[in-house]
DNA sequence: TTGACTCAGTTCGGATTCAAGACTTAGTTA
DNA sequence: TAACTAAGTCTTGAATCCGAACTGAGTCAA
């Protein structure tokens, strides 16, 4: 199997990590999620050349992650945003952020805190069942094919 | 930035992404989460070249995800199982998993089912508040950075 | 005891991808 | 007229990827 393969292959994950699985896709989305929008920022930030740049906020864009959007004319200019689809990866990047809290921290601990808006709680991610709502780990789960 | 300086940035998510940030290694997260241990079946499942199979296998060794375990003597044979912190792991893969089911799923649907074992149902990962334990999307969050 | 087979790798080398820096475009400000 | 900004594209050497072949240590069948 070629990467090229893997939006192809009967699997959710390879399809995902079809888009996803990528060091700068990744870092970028980061900063996304943060609030970031424009070129120069990503730039800035991530300090990578613009070609890998240009080329990850392209690949996005057509996957339907991001919507490119004029914020100005003369000279148009645009930014990109995360649509739906985009929105619906926080539990991807907050579990990954989680998990470098706990496990690849250095001694200064997590450098971001988190905030519960509703509940005014720092907290941290967990995942749990959308029947019972009891957390979930990996011996919890029973894999099965779905029946075609 | 290079992708070699991941590790040291002050970021959890890069240095997540340092280790699981790579299209192989996402894949054979998802191989031993479904119980795949031993090299061979590896390269039968994923039908990539051994090389890069060595070396993602030995990269997650070296970081402490995957232990490399005997299974057996005369040839000497080893297995690959997740570590503590490889198990971890599990709500980034099944937030990956979810976000492909729901996003990147063709006419045919999820092709695997999840099913609780405590609550018997078929179930979504649902990333919820450790406080409150309401679910929580994107908006619900306020990020800060961590006083020093 | 020769040959085929298994599992778990390592080595080699050509093709692909990466990524820094220079260049482009279109308009603005000094 | 020159410098500057934002958002890219192009070029080119370097790094990485990955398929194919090879290695090694043992088993099994004839």
């Amino acid at each position: 199997m070629k990467w090229t393969d893997l939006p192809d292959e009967d699997c959710s994950v390879a399809r995902s990590v079809a888009v996803i699985g990528d060091r700068w896709t990744l870092m970028i989305l980061r900063d996304l999620f943060l609030g970031v929008r424009r070129f120069e920022a990503f730039e800035r930030r991530l300090g990578i050349s613009r070609s890998i740049i240009a080329d990850r906020l392209k690949k996005l864009v057509d996957e339907g992650v991001l919507r490119r959007d004029a914020y100005q004319e003369n000279p148009v200019r645009h930014e990109y945003r995360l649509t739906n689809k985009g929105l619906a990866l926080h539990p991807v990047m907050m579990a990954i952020v989680h998990w470098g809290d706990v496990h690849r921290a250095g001694a200064a601990g997590a450098p971001l805190i988190h905030r519960h808006k509703a509940c005014g709680c720092d907290f941290a991610p967990v995942m749990s069942c959308s029947e019972c709502g009891d957390r979930i780990t990996a011996r919890d789960v029973e894999v099965r094919a779905r029946p075609r």
